[in-house]
Parts: structure tokens; sequence; C-alpha cells
DNA sequence: TAATCAGCTTTTTTT
DNA sequence: AAGCTGATTA
């Protein structure tokens, strides 16, 4: 057969890791480099070349997103669909093999899943109904805790009873977590991790089943896999020694979310013969901005090694503009990307980048006074919003009456007199008895415990939910949905909310209607599961695109985490100062420097043409004026690839080594001396000094009222007047 | 029971 | 600045 077209147009290196029968691989990508293309054609390879079924291919990805384009491409490039492979993320994946093996797992078979909003409500419930002082136990904290044990594999069982009270309030919650979880049938996102693994695990059936079926599995950004992942993966190919992955330790940026790059190292250890390729030509980037990316990463310790270079132009210098504050800054970017669109070019190749989400206001501001369209990523998404969740709810516990997290939810959404007082008395009950909050509720309903009135309206909601789940038995979905919503009352709910928040909340539940109309049952290969079940679970498990319209030719801004695996021929880095970008929490923990200068990195090679860096000499964060420093990522940018910017005139200026630019001479308090300012409790003042710099900075001020005084600038509430 | 007000906290995000 | 929580009030 002839399959020159599989590694036509591809350099050595990106032949040398689709082709070849090595079983395991390790394929170190760096940016731009064509990832996803080997990873297509290696799937192409294995089915045309090896004769490999599609059957016995499992490829594992982290978001839908890329899970959906893979699969695209697989099949534009064989010319046929190639539905019987498993190709998804690994919640997905996971889930699906739950749906499976239920039976095997002691779990209830119609469980539902849990997303973080509903998990962190619950656990908030739990710590009131333990008592627990969420002060010293903060709800977050107790989230983060629990599924930070789950991605390492630990249940609560596991954890050794130890002497630090703290940890041992946080077992006692998680130990009570499981159980409520159990007994209403819901399934948080790590718990399908978790699950999948101890399902594989012990299992041996199942296992060699899976082991034989899947002759080859391939992971992507295989740097931001999590211990239990890569449990999981282990188990599955560790016989056959077939796992095949793709990442770039440079571009590991989640480990704060359990990512461990040493499952690279592990890798390498666990699959001795193991072939590694570096694919390090990048087919992105200009070399002016490859050799700043370079330059950057280089300042990491323990990488594996990795330079990428180009045969394209030097392109532009880099362009760094120092705004005189946040304002200026803003000003400034629209201000190039209005130039950019006047010329020709579409908006929509530009981006601007940043730190926080947070960042975004005075951008949009300015964009909008301009009256340029933008598309801002990130933020809330469709299946995630309020009066969205509410629907689903109905939905849920019309399915699941024991799903307590929809119970809490929609007990007295819209309002229907059902206080805190009878919701509380239900809970109790619940607690009491070790039964739902549903049973709990008719329960009460029979005795004598509630008053009158309060047994009227609790007695309606309970009556609202079986006409619902009655009803719900014939119609095709879009018009379950429809009646569901319709029935429940929300929508008069939200038109009685005032403004266009209201009118806004009813749109989108017709929406929903919408998106059932669309939902293609069976394609995530649940047919086990109803129509509404698996629309339900795709609702949590795909959350849905942010808002904005796809369509429209508009500037994108988007964090520097979500523009990972992006490219825009414009880059706008915004907000690089010292502890902004880097963060200040990541510049106070150990090690977390490292991952904030790969995030830097990612930022860097997300430029095609042209990248503007720009910072601000004065920031207004969380409602506070502060002076911070330029970042040490400029200063680790080669000079001379880069260019200052000033206001109108673009002005090269020689710089020297000893002397980086953007870097002010005299101390770096940001107050001249004779400024007048203005102090909370210390009244108007004059600035007599200044010293130190960064978080050291402090200023001498004479105020009027008290006399002289040093003030630490970090803490002191100073306005410039 | 529902609405209003004052005080407190603040990365990054997918599933 | 803004959003959320808890407490207070109508």
């Amino acid at each position: 057969m002839d399959v020159s077209h599989i590694l036509d147009g591809l350099n050595d290196a990106q032949r040398d890791a689709v082709s070849g029968e090595e079983q395991a691989a390790l394929i170190l990508a760096g940016a731009g480099s064509g990832k996803t293309r080997v990873l297509v054609h290696r799937i192409a390879w294995l089915m045309q070349v090896e004769g490999v079924s599609p059957y016995g291919i499992l490829a594992v990805t982290f978001t839908n997103k890329a899970a959906g384009e893979m699969r695209e491409r697989v099949q534009a490039m064989l010319q046929t669909p190639v539905s019987g492979m498993w190709i998804g993320t690994f919640h997905g994946i996971a889930h699906r093999l739950l749906r499976m093996h239920s039976k095997e797992l002691g779990l209830p078979d119609a469980f539902q899943v849990l997303d973080s909003d509903d998990q962190f409500r619950m656990i908030k419930r739990l710590l009131k109904a333990m008592n627990i002082d969420d002060a010293r136990w903060p709800p977050r904290q107790v989230q983060w805790f629990i599924n930070a044990q789950k991605d390492e594999g630990r249940r609560a069982k596991h954890l050794a009873a130890g002497a630090d009270p703290f940890e041992q309030k946080m077992i006692e919650i998680y130990t009570e977590y499981e159980v409520i979880c159990q007994r209403s049938g819901l399934v948080d996102f790590a718990e399908l991790l978790l699950r999948a693994h101890e399902l594989i695990r012990d299992n041996v059936a199942v296992l060699e089943h899976y082991q034989q079926r899947f002759k080859h599995v391939l992971v992507d950004e295989f740097q931001d896999t999590n211990t239990i992942q890569y449990a999981w993966l282990r188990l599955l190919t560790q016989e056959a020694e077939n796992l095949y992955v793709v990442g770039d330790d440079d571009q590991s940026i989640y480990g704060w979310r359990g990512a461990k790059i040493e499952n690279i190292h592990r890798f390498q250890k666990d699959y001795p013969k193991h072939k590694l390729v570096k694919l390090e030509q990048n087919y992105r980037s200009t070399s002016t901005i490859l050799n700043a990316a370079n330059a950057v990463i280089t300042h990491n310790d323990s990488r594996m090694g990795k330079e990428l270079w180009t045969d394209g132009e030097d392109g532009e210098l880099i362009s760094l503009y120092a705004g005189f504050n946040d304002q200026d800054e803003a000003r400034f970017v629209v201000d190039r990307i209005q130039h950019w669109a006047e010329q020709g070019n579409l908006r929509a190749e530009a981006a601007i980048l940043y730190r926080s989400n947070a960042q975004s206001r005075l951008f949009e501001e300015y964009l909008m006074m301009s009256g340029i369209p933008y598309r801002v990523y990130g933020g809330q998404r469709f299946f995630e919003r309020l009066e969205i969740k509410n629907a689903l709810a109905y939905m849920q516990l019309a399915t699941h009456l024991e799903n307590d997290a929809a119970f809490e939810r929609i007990v007295n959404t819209p309002t229907r007199g059902i206080g805190t007082r009878t919701v509380e008395l239900v809970r109790e009950r619940a607690r009491a008895q070790g039964i739902s909050l549903w049973q709990a509720a008719n329960a009460l309903c029979e005795g004598v415990e509630l008053s009158g009135r309060a047994v009227n309206a609790l007695s309606g909601f309970i009556k609202l939910m079986r006409d619902i789940s009655g009803n719900l038995k014939s119609a095709v979905l879009f018009e379950q949905v429809n009646q569901v919503i319709s029935q429940s009352g929300l929508i008069e709910f939200h038109k009685k909310e005032k403004g266009e928040k209201g009118e806004a909340r009813v749109e989108n539940l017709e929406e929903l209607v919408n998106a059932a109309r669309q939902f293609v049952y069976g394609a995530a290969g649940e047919e086990e599961l109803s129509e509404l079940d698996s629309f339900l679970a795709h609702a949590a498990l795909e959350a849905g695109d942010t808002q904005g319209d796809k369509f429209e030719d508009c500037v994108q801004l988007m964090t520097l985490h979500s523009a990972k695996g992006l490219e825009f021929p414009l880059v706008f880095m915004t907000g690089v100062e010292e502890g902004l970008f880097p963060s200040q929490r990541s510049v106070d923990g150990i090690g977390r420097l490292e991952e904030e200068r790969r995030l830097c990195y990612v930022g860097i090679t997300r430029a095609m043409q042209q990248l503007y860096i720009t910072y601000a000499e004065s920031r207004r964060l969380h409602g506070q004026e502060s002076y911070p420093m330029p970042s040490r990522f400029i200063r680790e940018i080669p000079a001379e690839l880069i260019q200052e910017v000033r206001l109108n005139a673009r002005v090269s200026r020689p710089v020297t080594a000893e002397q980086p630019i953007g870097f002010r001479d005299e101390s770096d308090a940001g107050f001249r001396v004779g400024q007048r300012v203005m102090h909370t409790k210390f009244g108007e003042g004059m600035v007599l000094n200044h010293e130190g710099r960064g978080a050291q900075a402090r200023v001498q001020v004479n105020f009027d009222a008290v006399g002289s005084k040093w003030l630490m600038l970090a803490y002191a509430k100073l306005e410039t007047m």
C-alpha cells in the first residue's frame, strides 16, 4: 500500500515520530512544532501501515476541543469516519468506563456527574451540618484538599490519622463527603478518574479486556497529566508497553492543579524501550520571537533540553511599551490594534494576553470606546450559568430523586415559601436517618414537626417534582427540556428580575431548549443512558463554549493559560510586571517561579509575526494604586531583540547589557520628591524622600497634620494628588 | 420570608 | 472595584 501521503510534507523528526515499530514513544514537541499533526499522522500510520483497527486505538486529550479536533483531522486524513475509535478527554473516557462498569464499582447505575460548583456547594452544606468552623476550614480549601487527595489516588481511609488537628478534621470531612456523594449517587470530576483507576486495578478481567483491546494508547499534552491519570495509563499499557505520549515540559503550566512534569521522567523509567524524538523546528514564529522565548526559558533549571529554531525570517523586533499607568497601557494596545486593522489586517489575528482575568476590563473599555469588536475567552460558560444550572437541576432531580445537590439548588427556586428553617429541618432529618433530602422531605410532610404552612409549601414542591418526572416519560428530548423549564416556573421567576439581567436569563433558558434540540444522542457512546441522562452528563462534562460570536472578526482577549495551544500573528503580552506576572504568590512560594516562567514562554511563543510586551508603571489593583517594577522576564530577553516604543513614534534605543531598558535608575518608589500625596489615616502631605524597590520601597512623607513619617509603600494607602 | 447593607477577600482552569 | 457572605431590618 502506498503510504507516502502519511509521511510526505513532514520533516525528519516528525517522520521519525510518526513511523517506526516502537510501541512506546516520548515525543517532546516544542511550541508550534506540529504536535497535533504528528499525533494525527501517527494514528493514520497505525491504521494504514500496521493495520490496526480503529477499535484498537485509544487517544486521550485534556479538553473536549482538542479531542474534537483530533477526531476531525484523523477522519479528514483517512477519508472515513472512525466512530469506533476512542478519542476523548480523560474525564470523558473515565465517565464512559464508569457507565459500562457501574456494577463492578458498586455505583448507583443512574449516577450523575457533580461539577465543581455543585461540589463546592455540597462541601459548604456539609461543613454546616458537621458544625465545622468555616473560618478555620474554608470550603474552598476543603474542596482543594479533597480533589488533591483524589488526584493522588488517595481515599479518606488511606490517610493516616496524623497528629495535626487541622489535617485530622480535613480527613473527617473527606470521609463524610464520600458518604454523602455515594448516597446521592454523585460523582465529582476527580472521582471519575479515581474510580476509573480502581476499576482496572481491582478487576483483573476488566483490565485484561482493555489491555487486549487497546493495541495503542496515545496521549496529548502529557506534561499535564496528574498522578492518577498516569497510574491509569500505566496499568493499561504496562504489559505491552504501548504508550505513545506527546508533550512539552516547557509548557507545563498546570502544576498548581496537580499536573506532574515528573511523569515524563517516570515514563522514561517505566518504558525502557521507548523511542525519544524531539520536535524542535518551529513553523509558527519569526526567529526573533523564538530567540526571545529560548532565552527566557533557559533560566529554568531541570529542563529536558530543547531549543526551538526556524528557517524563516528574523522578523520584526519585539516591541516593549512602558505605560504610564494601566489605562495608558490599554490605550496603547487598542491604538496599535486599530492601526493593524487599518492596514487591512483581520482583528481576529490580534490577541491581548494577560495574567489574570480581572485585567480584561480596561482593555474591554477602551475597545468598546473605539468601536472595535472583541471576544473575551474564559469566564462563565453556558452550562455554568445560574439559570441553566437551575433548569438542569430540575431535570436531575426529576430523573434522580436522591440527588441532594439538585434538591438543595431548587427546593426554593423560584421562591415558593420554603424558608431556611424548613430546609434546615429537612437536612437534619436526612442526616439523622441517613436518607436523601427528597425522602426526608416526604417524611416530614407526613409528620407533625412542621407548621401547616411549611407542610403546604413543601408538599407543593414534592407534587411539582412528581408531575415533572411523570411528564418526562414520553416526549422527545427538546420537548422534555421545554416542559421542565415551563413547569418549573423559572421563566416567570427570571422575568421578574429587574434590568436586562432577567431578560438575558430568559433568553438563555430558551437557548437551552435549542441546545437540547441540537444534541446528538449516542455521539459520546453512552447508549446505556437515556437521552435525557446523556444530555445531563454532556452538560456537566462539556460546559460549552464561552459566549461570543465566533464568526465575527473580533480581537481575542484571554489569559495566558487559555492561550496555550493557540497562535496569533499579532500578540500583546500585557501587565508584565513583578507581582502580577510573575504573580506575587509565585514569587513567595518555592518552585512556583519556574512555572510562571514557562507561562511566559507560552505567551511569547503564541506570536507568529509581531510581539508587543507592555507593562504599567502604576496600576490600580483591587482598588489600590500600586507601583510595580517591570517583570524580571523582560530582563531575561536579550536586549538586542527588543525595541522600546514611545508614545507616537518608535524609537530604537541602543541598549547595553549593564543597563537593561525599562528600568529606572533611582529608587523605584514611583513618587517624586515634592509631590503631594493623600493617606487615608494621616491625610495630606508632601513626599520628602524615597528609597528601596518593589516590596521594600519606602517613602518619607511630611504630613500636614501629623508631621514626617516613613511609610512602606506596600502597606501605606498613598494616593497621588 | 425577603430585601438591604456593611464587611471581607482577591491567580491561573478543565473536567 | 466587585462580588460574595453574614447580619440586620422591613
